[in-house]
DNA sequence: GCGACAG
DNA sequence: ATCTTGTCGC
């Protein structure tokens, strides 16, 4: 475990926070993985989506077992694997990835997205449903506000209102995109739901796959 | 020492 | 993550 956290140490020097990456990609990929009751069995999924219609254009699975006890702030070893196997099984090559978990929102600034990104070099941003590390004050409600996340003296992403009246949600950098880039991909996502079409496919496509796996 | 703690 | 019913609102 101790290895794990010297990974990320010296994986991080390898992150990107410059970008800006892409201003408008043609497609942007959603990642996500599903658990089975007994927490033996996993599903990992990456969905594909046009940026312009948001159809769901490519899609992966891969079924496995959890490479890594689940710990906070070394989450990335649990999943990783899977989601690696699920986007080699990709027919294309997304311009984005949009991660279900943190990027630099992280002790350590070296978040899921942190690490899909530099692992695959592709650009890559962490959209969390709760916060992991960091202070901020609620943003405005409505849809498009937002507030620093700060962790000590460093902002380490935003919390942003992707729906009016509706709990905001983490945004981080993962790798070669910039923060504002990385809200404005973020709300390009979100015309209906407070998560991402992105990770609301994935979602849905990894739960299938555990399903069908499951019964059989 | 006692909590908090992505999914 | 997963286990869970009904309920309020767009």
């Amino acid at each position: 475990m101790a290895e794990a956290v010297a990974v990320q140490e010296e994986l991080r020097s390898r992150v990107d926070l410059v970008g800006p990456g892409p201003s408008a990609p043609a497609t942007v990929a959603g990642l996500d993985v599903a658990y089975a009751e007994s927490g033996d069995l996993l599903a990992a999924a990456v969905t594909v989506l046009d940026t312009r219609t948001l159809e769901v254009v490519d899609r992966a699975v891969s079924v496995g077992r959890p490479a890594f006890a689940y710990v906070p702030g070394l989450f990335a070893f649990r999943e990783l694997p899977a989601l690696l196997a699920a986007l080699d099984r990709l027919a294309t090559r997304p311009e984005l990835l949009v991660c279900d978990g943190h990027g630099l929102a992280h002790p350590r600034r070296f978040g899921l997205a942190c690490h899909l990104g530099v692992v695959t070099d592709l650009p890559s941003i962490g959209v969390g449903k709760t916060p992991l590390v960091g202070v901020w004050t609620p943003p405005q409600a409505e849809r498009g506000a937002w507030s620093p996340l700060r962790d000590g003296d460093e902002v380490v992403g935003r919390v942003l209102r992707t729906r009016s009246g509706v709990k905001p949600v983490f945004v981080s950098v993962g790798h070669r995109v910039s923060l504002d880039n990385a809200v404005a991909q973020v709300l390009a996502l979100t015309p209906r739901h407070r998560l991402p079409e992105t990770t609301r496919t994935a979602d849905r496509l990894c739960r299938d796959a555990l399903a069908t796996a499951t019964r059989r």
